[in-house]
Order: C-alpha cells, then structure tokens, then sequence
DNA sequence: ATGACTGCTGAGAGCAGA
C-alpha cells in the first residue's frame, strides 16, 4: 500500500490538486497539513467521491490537519496527549491528528504470523518558531519535545506495533537540506536545538524512512522565484516505528506537483509499505 | 529587470508561512 504526506496549504484551493494527485500516485492514505479551514468547510466531498474516507482537525484558518484513506478508519485522535498550547488564550492548535486505519488484508503476512491489522499515521505539522527569539521558537520546541515523550510511550507499549508519524517538520535536519546555509544565519529550521529535538525521534528507535532512499527538496517558497532556482528545503518526513520500517519498500518526493499554476508550496512524500 | 508569492479574512490591509 501507499502513504503519502502533503503540506496542502489550504485544501479549499487545492482539492481539484489533491485529488488528481491520490489518482495519478495511487496514494492509499494521504496526511495533510494546512488544510487552512474548519471540518465544515473541508471538501469533503471530492475525497469520498474519489473513493476515500477522511478525518479531519481544524479550528480556524490557521492550521489544519486531515488524514485520507481508501481503507476504513477505525479511531481517531485530534491531539497527542501533552500537546502544548499558544496563544492568549492558549489554545491547543490543530496540528496533530493521529488515525487508526483498518489494513487487514492489504499488508504482507510477517513469517508464522498473520496480517497485521491495523495502522497509525499521524499527520503533523510542527510548529514554523517564526523567529529564534520568538515565543513561537520556544513553542516549537515544546512541541517537539512532547511529541517525543508521547510517541516514545507507543512504541514501549507495542514495540511491533505499524506507526507512521508523518508530515510537515519545520526542520531541515542536515545542512544539504537547504539551498545554501548562509542564507539561514540566525533562522528558524536549521538551528542546533530544532536540529536536536528531531534528531531525538530516533534516539528513541524511530527510524526516518526519506532520508535513505530519496534526495530532493520538499519545499520551494512562493517567492523570489525560489522554485525555477531549484532553492528549495527538505522539512517533510516520516518518521517510522520500526516495525513500519522493515515492511518500506521505496519512497518518493513528488517534486513534479510543485509545477504549474496553483500548486502548494510543499510537494508530497510518498512511502510504498508491503 | 535595481523586480518578481499565496491564502485567509472581510471589504482593506494585515497576518502567517519558512
């Protein structure tokens, strides 16, 4: 089966893209982020007609998180326990949305063991920080560090357990992550602690399943012709419980949908799971 | 070419994004 990640940028002016994007990838579950709109507002119906059922998190126009899977979705939890708030009020954003998918008979059988039935993917968009001497700075890494000890949790209660914590990271990891390093003295994305606090995932067993079969960009700002330049960023990933882990086969940055009029300024990141 | 963004809200700029 296939699981894809997507930054949407607002899934009202992006539906007819998405769509067209889950039947030209043959993409079985699709994360989102920035879905930029309220369940009553979400398209829904452009996903069920295409065959899909969907979860979605929104508060306002800001944020947003949905999930998409051709597969029955079984629970649904619209944060992570510990999820920090912001704001003032603080308000718990809609940034997290972790879905439990019926996958009976669409996974291999393990050796002497059934089908696993049933997978986790949590779609996330981490906090961006805005400025490192933002509060938003520090929100982020709460944030981060919360997800951390929560997810540590899932894979000590059910180590060959099928999660996927997938979506927009706000993180370039390593310095090829961004076009040039100077342009990002004294940014948001690349410093020591950002860099740390995703590192720390797979302190913990997670393993980043991208990393070591795709290379390419995951982001190119609207701006200053950062696409046409090829001045891009790699802040989309998927980290993977380690049972998830051995059953990927490939995965794929589809850089070809940051082409055009009207496309997101991310592009999706696709795993293939046997 | 010393430039060059997009989406949301609400009706005009301002915020957010990274």
């Amino acid at each position: 089966m296939r699981i894809a990640t997507w930054n949407v940028n607002s899934i009202r002016a992006r539906a007819a893209r998405a769509t067209a994007f889950l039947e030209r990838s043959g993409t079985d579950v699709l994360a989102m982020q920035e879905t930029k709109c309220t369940p009553a507002q979400f398209p829904a119906e452009a996903f069920e007609e295409a065959g899909y059922h969907v979860a979605v998190h929104g508060l306002n126009q800001w944020n947003g998180v949905a999930v998409a899977s051709r597969h029955p979705i079984l629970r649904v939890h619209d944060h992570f326990p510990g999820q920090p708030a912001f704001g003032d009020p603080a308000v718990v954003e809609a940034r997290a949305l972790g879905v439990v998918i019926d996958v009976s008979g669409a996974l291999e059988g393990a050796p002497g063991s059934p089908a696993p039935a049933e997978l986790t993917v949590w779609s996330l968009y981490v906090p961006n920080g805005r400025e490192l001497d933002h509060p938003h700075y520090a929100y982020k890494l709460e944030w981060l560090a919360a997800l951390r000890a929560q997810a540590r949790g899932w894979l000590d209660a059910d180590p060959a357990a099928l999660v996927a914590l997938v979506g927009d990271w706000n993180v370039a990891p390593q310095d090829q992550d961004v076009w040039d390093m100077a342009a990002f003295e004294g940014a948001t994305h690349v410093s020591a602690p950002e860099r740390e606090a995703f590192a720390a995932f797979a302190e913990d067993g997670w393993i980043e399943a991208t990393r070591a079969r795709t290379t390419n960009y995951t982001y190119w700002d609207y701006q200053r012709l950062r696409f046409p330049k090829n001045e891009g960023m790699r802040i989309d990933f998927a980290y993977a419980s380690p049972a998830l882990e051995a059953r990927i086969t490939s995965a794929r940055i589809d850089r070809d949908e940051r082409k055009g009029k009207g496309a997101s300024d991310h592009v999706p990141v696709i795993l293939d799971v046997r």
